[in-house]
DNA sequence: TAATAGGATGCAATCGTTTGCAGAGAATAC
DNA sequence: GTATTCTCTGCAAACGATTGCATCCTATTA
C-alpha cells in the first residue's frame, strides 16, 4: 500500500474517496447526531471501511472546527499529597468513560504558576477546568467564571459565586473526631487547624467550636493553632508551639494527616509517646 | 470594543490586522525559529500589539499545521500506588518547563484500558508517550515502537528493543536490603518477589539470588514467592503461604513496600510483632 | 548606470473536520 | 400531470495557524 509509506494514518478524505462519496457524507456518518441524515444502508457501508482503514478522527481538526476538544484541565496542588491520587483517579476514569481526557498538572501550590497553568489550558482550549487547589478568596476562580469556563472545584470550594464543587462534610468529621476523643475521656483538646484562606481549614475551625461547644468542653484559645499550610513540617511546629505554652493537654486533633505526621514527629522528638502520653487524631484518609 | 462580544479570544488575524501586516509576518514573528525573517522594529512592534491584545497562539491549529501539540500522554497502572505520584509530578514538572503539557491517564493495570488508551492519545497526536506500566514482553510497547512514536518507559523496562528507560538500580537496592538484614544477624531470610513479567519483579529476584548467594547465605527455596501482583493483598497472601511452610524464618525482604504493608497486615492477622518476632523489609520509598 | 544580490513581506495552499446551504431525485398531494 | 414536500448527498467556506514561493524594494557591485 502506498498510503502506509505517505502518511502516517487514515483520514477522513480517505475513507471517502474509498466509499466513492463526500468527506461531508463521511463525517456525518460517524458523528452520532448526524448520522440518521444520511441512508443507512450508505451509512453501513461507510462504517465498514472506516475501521477497515482504521481510521480514527482527528481531535485537533476536529476540535479548531467545533471548539470542542474532549479535554480537561485538572489542576492539583501537590499530587504527592496523599488526599488527591484517588481524586485523580475518579476524576480520570469518569472523564475516560465519557470520550473526555484529563490534562494534568501539579502547580506546587504556587498561585503564579496556576495562573500560568490556566492560562495556557484555556489557550488550549479545554472544555472544562477542575481545580483542586482554589482559597477561600481566588481572584483565578473569578477570573474563570468571568471568562465562562466551566469549572468544578474539588476537595475545597470558595465563599463567593456559587460554582460546582465537591467536598466532604467537615463539620460531621470534626464532630466524629471530636465525639471519639471525648468518648476515651479527653477534656484538655488542643487543635491544630489548617490555613483559614482554604475553605476546609476554615470550615474546620469553625466545626471544632462549634463541636466542642456542643460537647460542652471547655477549649483554651491557647491550644488552638491554626497552621499556614497542611503540611507535615508546619504540623511539626504547631506542635511545638502547643507544648512551649506550657499548657496541659492529653489529645491533638488535627485538620488534616499531614499535620498529624507532624505532630508526630514533634512528639517523637519531645521523647512523649503515642497514644501513652497524648493521643493524635488526623482528618482524611490516608493509609 | 466590539471584539469582546463575538469571539472570545483574539487570533492571528487580529494581530495582523491590527499591526497592518499579513498573518503570515505575525507567525514569523511569534516563533523564535523565523523571526530574524522579519525587520526588528516590527517584529517588536508586532510583539506589543500581540500582547496588548492578550494574543495566544491556538496550539490546536497550529497543531494540525505542523502535527507538533506539544503534548505527552503519561499513562500509569495505579496512580493510588504511592510510588508514582512523585515520578508523575517530576515528569509533569519537567514536561511543563519545555512548554509540553501532560495528558494523564491510570490504567487500572488493565490492558485491554492501556490499548485504548495509547490509541486514544496517539489520534490526539500526541508527541510522545511515557509507560509506566511496561511488561518485559510488551506488545503494546513492541507496537509503539512500530508506529515510530517517542515512548520513554519509567520505573519498568523491557526485554526486547533499546527504548529509553528510566530505572531505579533494582540490584543495589536489594543488595543493601540485603546486607542490612545480614548486619544484623539474619540469616534464615524469606523473600516475596513481584511478578515475573515485569522488569522490576524480575530483577529484583535475580538480585535476591546473586546477593544472597554472595553474602553466603543459604536460602530455602520454599521460602521464596513471587506474588502475581504488587499489591497489598498479595503481599498478605504471600506471607500466609510463607508460614503454612512451617519452615523456620526470621526476615522478610519484600521486593515492593505494598507487598510489605501486606506482610504486616499477615503478621497482626497471625498475632505476630514486627520486629520482635520477624523483621519486614520493603523496597520503594513509600511514607 | 545597469545588473544582481539579498532582505523583508505578502500570497495562497494546506493541515483534517464540520456544517449551512443548495440541488437532485423520489415520493406524495392535489 | 404538475406542484410540493421530503430525503439524501455534494459543495464550499470556515476553524487558526504555518510555510514554500513569488514579489518588491533597497543596497551592492562592476
Amino acid at each position: 500500500m502506498i498510503r502506509s509509506m505517505l502518511k502516517t494514518r487514515a483520514n477522513i478524505k480517505d475513507v471517502a474517496s474509498r466509499a466513492g462519496v463526500h468527506p461531508s457524507t463521511v463525517s456525518r456518518v460517524l458523528n452520532p447526531a448526524t448520522r440518521s441524515m444520511v441512508s443507512e444502508s450508505l451509512a453501513q457501508e461507510i462504517v465498514r471501511i472506516a475501521d477497515e482503514l482504521g481510521y480514527r478522527r482527528n481531535p485537533l481538526a476536529s476540535g479548531l472546527r467545533t471548539r470542542r476538544t474532549f479535554t480537561v484541565g485538572v489542576i492539583i496542588p501537590d499530587l504527592t499529597n496523599p488526599v488527591f491520587p484517588p481524586i485523580v483517579r475518579g476524576v480520570e476514569h469518569t472523564l475516560d468513560s465519557e470520550g473526555y481526557i484529563a490534562i494534568l498538572a501539579d502547580s506546587g501550590s504556587k498561585r503564579r504558576s496556576e495562573k500560568a497553568l490556566i492560562e495556557n489550558m484555556t489557550a488550549r482550549q479545554v472544555d472544562g477546568l477542575i481545580l483542586a487547589a482554589a482559597n477561600r478568596k481566588d481572584p483565578l476562580v473569578d477570573q474563570c467564571i468571568e471568562q465562562g469556563i466551566p469549572l468544578v472545584l474539588v476537595n475545597r470550594t470558595v465563599d463567593k459565586h456559587n460554582v460546582a464543587a465537591v467536598i466532604n462534610d467537615d463539620e460531621l468529621g470534626i464532630d466524629l473526631a471530636v465525639g471519639h476523643l471525648v468518648k476515651l475521656g479527653h477534656r484538655q483538646i488542643a487543635y491544630i487547624g489548617g490555613p483559614q484562606r482554604t475553605s476546609t481549614g476554615y470550615a474546620r475551625y469553625r466545626a471544632f467550636l462549634k463541636t466542642t461547644k456542643k460537647a460542652g468542653i471547655e477549649i483554651d484559645r491557647d491550644l488552638i493553632i491554626n497552621a499556614r499550610e497542611f503540611t507535615e513540617p508546619a504540623g511539626q511546629a504547631a506542635f511545638h508551639q502547643l507544648s512551649q505554652t506550657g499548657k496541659h493537654f492529653t489529645a491533638v486533633l488535627s485538620a488534616n494527616d499531614l499535620l498529624a505526621l507532624g505532630c508526630y514527629d514533634a512528639l517523637e522528638e519531645l521523647g512523649l509517646r503515642c497514644p501513652a502520653d497524648i493521643s493524635v487524631t488526623g482528618f482524611n484518609d490516608m493509609p
